[in-house]
RNA sequence: GGGCUUGUAGCUCAGGCUGGUUAGAGCGCACGCCUGAUAAGCGUGAGGUCGCAGGUUCAACUCCUGCCAAGCCCA
């Protein structure tokens, strides 16, 4: 006996794929599915290193589908693919999670504890869901190799790390300079941006309007604004923006009269006096005024002409104060972009510990925020004060202490990316983007909008940025490139084992030049240094690996979350451009957001976060990941609901297990094991051709989705086809598998399913590698002519011969015609079973009349009519409508467009028919002329037939002749009589090929209608003899009602 | 505050780039049907200010402008 498919009724996906999982370990699948493609071309792929210490959560299960899939998905197609997995384990967040776990606040503490101590903590911090992590990939089959991953804490990571550092520095592209950054005197300490969105409180700040006494000129001063008075003192220049309305007003009170300058635009809503416009003036014109200092603190330090003067800034609008924006370039990002734009110094008054230092003898020791009052009373008492009001807003505060932060200048090292701005532009334009807006706007602007990238951090846990200088002239600088340089330095032996990491690093210093000793810079790697190198240091590279490296350089596919675009999509990109010249990678995918059901950012705190494990364990990996895929575009943000995956696992899953079952069990019967030669596919039915091109139809389709790396297009023309093949090709060729016997076409429905499906478990195995490897196997257990595994097969190709255009659009005639004529007889309440003569259709055109000629047999089997009848113009029955067609007629008529069409809908059928037969109409528009429409100028839709019920549906319309002949009443009635005793067969539990007796007792009417289709019946229901009465030994017994009659009907199971 | 994305049926999404006159699908709901693949399938129906307001046009879900809402990134 030949080998069976296993028939499967209800599948456990969640027990199917862990079992696969062990089967592909024990046979090494993952691995072979490379070396099959050992002289494939390299598709390169770079993962993104996740950080090990919070744990997977389903978006996760998001990005790596994506990453997965795509990666399946070359292999197929015959790329060698390998994926190395990777960690990225230094940064804040990890410090914060040690800093919490040791209850740790603020550098100074953590100096306490001890930084060797506290970087221990640290790195065994970092990896501690790595094990849960490594069971998400593995459960989820993300295929990469967690074996040997890349480490961003390893030395040799690290090494490659400041490999490109120092190759940056011998560019000249590092410099050192001050960054503005949120800074908690509090605690002394930088804050990130996570730290700072945690710290906003509602707070009430003064709100002042100073006057700047403007230069040479009597009583006149710029008006500006601020909340915070401190800053006064730090003033260095004013900022207008050239483009907007500016005046001069005139205010007289008692005898005194001044004159302020301000935007036109914020007089109303600042001046409270009567006032009088003097003058007008574009910003513009401003430009370059000086104005005199309101402290003279500064003054000691920089001369007049330094500074206190007007200076343009695009930030500057009148939304707020007075449209002339108070500029103190040490303390806000935008004043000090501004001052360095217009060469304007920074006077920084205030020490680390947020007190005025002896540069402000008047407030020296008093912290920043308690001055303003001071202040205040000060600029008040030089008569500069316009008005004082307090103002309340969000103020970011140090989230620990509950002070408040304020934007410090703080000393960093910069990579000079601006100077590779304009390559990063252009290389920018070389990657295709998915989707293409995030590139050529998110990232695009972000580009164009580039600033030098602030590398240095004032952390312990990271890499260090190797620069050494020296105490005693801090301008002799060295930057050490690699471990054999630093010995090598420092005086070291070769076989001395150095951790790279802080304290240890610290503790290396050499003789400088000049006497001095030579240490390190406290400062530590942004962490997205660490990422954007991991394309060289993955490999160790330049120090091995040379060759491994670039072979894989740049990466052919990445991707990542959208939220990446700014970091590790960034750095690849500026890395690879200053290091190497070229993009980091040709294809990313950006993903976006996974949201709970109603659209709610998932948290732990809102309790909404779908735990991955769970629903993966509910409803199986390859449910979850078809469902994501599906649902929407990946750079969409998915709404994730249980429902989605419900309704994939009984749409999609069960639709094509129940394909294969419905198959497995007739070729079962038929012994049908694929071992003879297929039949010529232009020998096959016009069903099996169908199918045969639709397959091939989707495998291009999804060929050439998966090509431009549109993951859901792909898989809705799957799914499509997947309900084709089910709803439609088995549905409509059951009888041809049930049929007794052997026979050629018996044989061809055979091989088209089987080649369907053994394509179909190719083309999901990308997006559901489970399924599509469960129906593989099912398949070629049996056929065994392809691969042990689905991952290591190859793609199906095209067959473009098979595909038939014109037979897929007949095809679709067939579905549309019998839906509508199924949709009379629901409305006439005329059940299927009940046959009927003819339905009739009015075409004119020949084509269209052989097309469905064609599908014939398929429209009357399937609505169980006996005849088609066409009918032309001739037949008296045929009522006609007509539409203008617009596109052509719009751009000619104009304005006329409109009572055309009204015509047009009056006119009648003979008019109609004299146009289709002259090819031109005379519309009589009354006032507005006559308008005469040639041959493309209206469409003509067939519609009414003069009594009948008719249904019309895209300008299709059929009618249906519903009266009935006694013989057609017969076989209504046979067919009911056969549909009872399916019933019984299945609810008696027989088999499928059982032969029975049937007995019945009954009116007239039935024992005629059931004796003239008496050999009909029995080929349908297996029965060797049919009596008019109830069998005295029977198996099973039940009364029906068919039609207005009443039978009991028995029957029994022969033996075999 | 800036950049970007999204907004179409109760829900999830097509369509929109290239304007053309009943705006589609699936789910859900109601009713009916079918039945040897059956925890499926088919049909019918209800359900839409295409976020809002202007503009361009003979014609706007589609193009333009402004606004609103949600989200992401940045400040």
């Amino acid at each position: 006996m030949s080998k069976q498919f296993d028939e499967v009724k209800q599948l456990n996906f969640s027990k199917l794929e862990v079992e696969t999982l062990k089967w592909w370990k024990e046979n090494d699948i993952f691995e072979k599915s490379l070396s099959t493609r050992e002289e494939g071309i390299p598709f390169t792929f770079y993962e993104g290193p996740p950080t090990a210490n919070g744990k997977p959560g389903i978006h996760h299960v998001m990005a790596r589908t994506v990453k997965d899939m795509f990666c399946r998905y070359k292999t197929l197609k015959g790329f060698r693919v390998e994926r190395k997995a990777g960690w990225d384990t230094h940064g804040l967040p990890v410090e914060i999670e040690v800093e919490k776990e040791l209850e740790l606040e603020g550098r100074q503490q953590v100096e306490e504890y001890g930084v060797a101590e506290y970087n221990e903590k640290c790195r065994e911090s970092v990896l501690k869901y790595k094990d849960l992590w490594d069971k998400l990939t593995n459960r989820m089959a993300y295929w990469v190799d967690l074996d040997d991953p890349y480490i961003t804490f390893d030395n040799d990571y690290i090494e490659s790390v400041w490999w490109a550092f120092k190759t940056l520095y011998e560019k000249g592209l590092v410099y050192q300079g001050y960054k503005i950054q949120w800074y908690s005197p509090g605690s002394g300490t930088v804050l990130s941006s996570h730290e700072v969105s945690l710290g906003y409180e509602e707070v009430q700040d003064p709100s002042i309007f100073v006057k700047f006494e403007v230069e040479d000129a009597e009583n006149t001063y710029f008006l500006a604004w601020t909340t915070t008075p401190w800053t006064i003192i730090s003033n260095m220049c004013l900022a207008v923006n050239p483009g907007l309305d500016y005046a001069k007003i005139e205010i007289s009170e008692g005898d005194r009269t001044e004159y302020y300058i301000m935007a036109k635009g914020c007089i109303d809503e600042v001046i409270d006096h009567d006032y009088e416009i003097v003058e007008e003036y574009k910003g513009e014109e401003l430009l370059g005024l000086n104005y005199e200092p309101v402290f003279e603190y500064a003054l000691e330090e920089y001369d007049k002409e330094d500074a206190w003067k007007v200076v343009p800034a695009d930030y500057v609008t009148l939304e707020e104060g007075t449209g002339i924006v108070h500029t103190a370039p040490a303390f806000g990002a935008d004043d000090y972009e501004t001052g360095q734009k217009n060469d304007i110094p920074m006077f920084n008054p205030i020490d680390g510990d947020g007190k005025f230092t002896e540069q402000v003898p008047d407030y020296e020791g008093q912290w920043f925020k308690d001055a303003d009052k001071e202040i205040s009373r000060a600029i008040k008492d030089k008569h500069l004060m316009y008005k004082h009001e307090t103002y309340l807003h969000n103020y970011p505060h140090d989230w620990r202490k509950g002070t408040p932060l304020m934007s410090y200048p703080v000393e960093s090292w910069f990579i000079e990316t601006t100077d590779v701005k304009d390559k990063m532009v252009n290389f920018n334009k070389k990657i295709n983007w998915k989707p293409p807006s995030t590139g050529s706007g998110r990232f695009g602007t972000w580009l164009e909008n580039n600033v030098d990238w602030a590398v240095s951090r004032q952390r312990y846990w990271g890499s260090p940025i190797p620069i050494w200088v020296s105490d005693k002239n801090p301008d002799h600088i060295e930057v050490i490139g690699s471990v054999e340089e630093l010995k090598k330095k420092a005086g070291l032996a070769d076989d001395v084992e150095i951790d790279l990491h802080r304290p240890h690093i610290d503790d290396i210093t050499w003789e400088g030049p000049d006497g001095g000793t030579m240490r390190r810079i406290p400062d530590l790697m942004d962490v997205w240094f660490d990422s954007g190198s991991m394309p060289f240091a993955q490999w160790h590279y330049p120090f091995e690996n040379k060759d491994k490296f670039e072979e894989n350089f740049p990466a052919d596919f990445i991707a990542e979350g959208v939220d990446q675009t700014r970091g590790w999509f960034y750095t690849l990109h500026a890395l690879g451009t200053m290091l190497f010249d070229q993009p980091a990678y040709n294809n990313v995918v950006s993903n976006g957001l996974v949201l709970d059901e109603n659209g709610n950012k998932m948290s732990k705190s809102k309790g909404n976060a779908v735990e991955p494990f769970e629903v993966i364990q509910e409803y199986g990996a390859d449910t979850v990941r078809w469902y994501m895929m599906s649902n929407s575009s990946p750079w969409e943000n998915l709404k994730f609901s249980e429902h989605g995956l419900q309704e994939t696992q009984r749409k999609f899953f069960n639709t094509f297990v129940n394909t294969y079952s419905f198959f497995a069990m007739y070729a079962n019967i038929d012994g049908f094991t694929y071992s003879g030669t297929p039949i010529p596919v232009g020998d096959r039915k016009e069903m099996d051709r169908w199918v045969i091109s639709r397959l091939n139809t989707t495998v291009k389709l999804v060929d050439e989705y998966l090509d431009d790396y549109e993951p859901t297009k792909a898989a809705r023309a799957i799914e499509e086809f997947v309900e084709e093949l089910s709803n439609w090709y088995v549905r409509r060729n059951r009888r041809r598998f049930w049929k007794e016997g052997k026979s050629l076409d018996k044989t061809a429905a055979y091989q088209t399913l089987y080649e369907c499906l053994v394509d179909l478990a190719k083309l999901i195995s990308p997006i559901a590698p489970f399924s599509g490897e469960w129906l593989y196997q099912k398949l070629n257990d049996v056929t065994e002519v392809d691969e042990e595994s689905v991952h290591i097969s190859f793609y199906p190709t095209v067959e473009e011969t098979a595909i038939d255009k014109q037979l897929e659009h007949r095809m679709e005639l067939a579905r549309q015609i019998s839906s509508m004529v199924l949709s009379l007889r629901n409305k006439l309440e005329l059940n299927v079973r009940q046959p009927l003569a003819r339905i009739i259709l009015p075409i004119d055109k020949e084509d269209d009349r052989q097309a469905i000629e064609s599908v014939k047999d398929i429209i009357l089997d399937e609505v169980n009519v006996k005849e088609i009848e066409f009918v032309d113009d001739d037949s008296g029955i045929v009522h006609k409508s007509a539409k203008p067609n617009y596109p052509k007629l719009g751009s000619k008529l104009g304005s006329k467009m409109k009572p055309v069409a009204a015509k047009v809908a009056e006119l009648s059928t003979e008019e109609i028919t004299e146009y289709e037969e002259t090819g031109s109409i005379e519309l009589d528009l009354g006032d507005e002329g006559i308008v005469q429409l040639g041959s493309d100028g209206l469409e003509i839709v067939r519609t009414g037939l003069e009594g009948w019920s008719v249904e019309t549906e895209n300008g299709l319309s059929v009618a249906l002749d519903t009266e009935l002949t006694p013989e057609l009443v017969n076989e209504g009635m046979a067919r009911e009589f056969v549909n009872r005793i399916q019933n019984m067969r299945k609810e008696a539990d027989f088999d499928v090929v059982d032969r029975i007796v049937i007995g019945f007792d009954g009116a007239d009417k039935l024992e005629e209608a059931v004796e003239s289709m008496k050999e009909y019946i029995k080929s349908e229901t297996l029965a060797e003899e049919i009596v008019a009465e109830e069998l005295e030994v029977s198996d099973f017994v039940k009364n029906w009602e068919i039609g207005d009659e009443e039978s009991t009907i028995s029957i029994r199971r022969n033996p075999n």
